[in-house]
DNA sequence: ATAGAAAACGGACCATGGTCCGTTTCGTCC
DNA sequence: GGACGAAACGGACCATGGTCCGTTTTCTAT
C-alpha cells in the first residue's frame, strides 16, 4: 500500500527525523547548562555545539540563530510560570475576582520578567513577540479585562497595560531613573486602575 | 603663566582636540551618506571609516560602538523634529490647549519614530534611552500632563503613555496582529483619555 | 621655536555569529 | 535486505563588530 496516510488526522508540520530530535534536545540540555553556568552573554554557539557533542551547522539548521536558541531556553524557562497562571493558586491562578487576579498578575509578571532580564534580553525579537509564551499573557490580559468590564479596543488596551513591562522600559526606570520596583509596581496598578475605570473596586 | 584657565567659566567636558572634533564630523557626514544611500543594515563600520578617509581604530573611539555611532545619526535626524515640538505651529508646538498638544503630540511622534525606524533599532539602548532626545519626549509629557493638572506619579504615567510607542511594540501590532496605523493611533488617544481622566475634554 | 606629555590615529588582529556544500544518516518502498 | 531520495550533519569558511598597541599629531609651557 502505497498510501500510507490512512487517517489524515491532524496534518501539522512534517514530523521530525529521529537524529534532528535528539538533536535538538542535546542542544536544549546544553544551552540551559551553559546558560546558567556562564550567562547569556558569555555562552558562545560554539561552546553550546560543542556541548551538545554536534556540529555548528546543526544548532543554525535547529534555532535559526542565536536569539532563537535563547528563545527556547526561555520558553523552556517560562512554563512553570505560565502553570502557575493557569492552574495555579489565587489570586494569581484561577478563583480570585478579575481585579485581584489583574493586580497579582502585575506583580508576578514584574518578577518574571527580571529575573529572566538577561534571557529575554538575548532572545530578542523572537523571544518576546510571536512566541506562544506572548500569545498567552497578552489574552489573558484580554480575558481579564473583558471580565471587569471594560469596553473598548481590547487588544490594544492590553497592550498598553503590558508595554510598561517589557524590559527596555523597566531597565529605564530602574537603572537609569533609579526609581525602586515597588514605585514601579505602584505605578502600574494605578495604570491598570485607570484604564479599567469604574470598573475597578474603590481604593 | 601658568594658570591658564583665567576664568573658570563653564567647566563642562574637557574640550577636543581639533583632529578629533574635524574626524568627528567627517565620520557623521559619511554615515549620514551611507546610511540614507544603503540603509542602516548595509553599513558596515569598515565602510564607514573608508569613507571618512580616517582608520576604523578612530570611528570606535568616537562612537563606542554601531550602536553609538546609529544613536548620533538618529539624534541629528530627530534636531529638526525636536525643533518643531518646542517652536513649531499649534497645536504641536506651544500655543494650543494641553489636550490638543498630547493628541498632536501623539499622531506625530508615531509618525515620526515609523519613519526612523530602522535607525532606532540599530541605535539600540544607546538610541532611545539615555539619550538628550529621549530625555526630551519625556519632559514634554510629563508637562503636558501636569498641565492638564493630572495627579499621580506623573513620571511614571508619562512612562506609560510613552511605552506603547516604543518599537518593539508598534513593530507587534503593525506587522505580527497586523492593526492599520490608525487604529493604533486611536488606541494611544484613548489611553491618553484613560490616564488623564476628568481633565480631558468630553468627547 | 622647541620639547615633552597627552591624546588621537590606523590598521592588523581577534571573537563570534552565521553560511555553504560535500558527506552521512534516516525513512520508505519494493 | 537493498536501493534511493530527502533530510540532516559538520566543520571549514566568511563577514563584521570590536580591541590593541606602536606611531603620529596636537597642545601647552617655556
Amino acid at each position: 500500500m502505497s498510501e500510507h496516510q490512512l487517517l489524515p488526522l491532524l496534518t501539522g508540520p512534517p514530523p521530525e527525523r529521529r537524529d534532528a530530535a535528539r538533536n535538538r534536545e542535546a542542544l536544549l540540555v546544553a544551552a540551559r547548562e551553559l546558560v546558567e553556568r556562564d550567562g547569556v552573554q558569555a555562552v558562545t554557539m560554539d561552546a553550546v555545539a560543542a556541548a551538545a557533542g554536534v556540529g555548528k551547522g546543526t544548532v543554525f539548521r535547529r534555532f535559526r540563530s542565536k536569539e532563537g536558541l535563547m528563545a527556547a531556553v526561555l520558553d523552556h524557562s517560562e512554563t512553570e510560570w505560565q502553570r502557575l497562571l493557569l492552574f495555579g493558586p489565587p489570586p494569581l491562578g484561577p478563583g480570585a475576582p478579575p481585579w485581584e487576579r489583574l493586580v497579582a498578575f502585575g506583580r508576578s509578571r514584574l518578577e518574571t520578567t527580571l529575573l529572566h532580564a538577561d534571557l529575554i534580553r538575548a532572545a530578542g525579537a523572537a523571544g518576546t513577540r510571536s512566541s506562544a509564551a506572548y500569545s498567552l499573557v497578552a489574552m489573558h490580559v484580554r480575558y481579564l479585562l473583558a471580565e471587569l468590564g471594560v469596553t473598548g479596543d481590547l487588544p490594544l488596551l492590553a497592550t498598553a497595560l503590558l508595554a510598561p513591562m517589557e524590559i527596555p522600559i523597566l531597565d529605564q526606570q530602574l537603572h537609569n531613573d533609579g526609581f525602586p520596583i515597588d514605585r514601579v509596581h505602584a505605578g502600574w496598578v494605578d495604570l491598570a486602575r485607570r484604564i479599567v475605570g469604574d470598573a475597578a473596586p474603590p481604593r
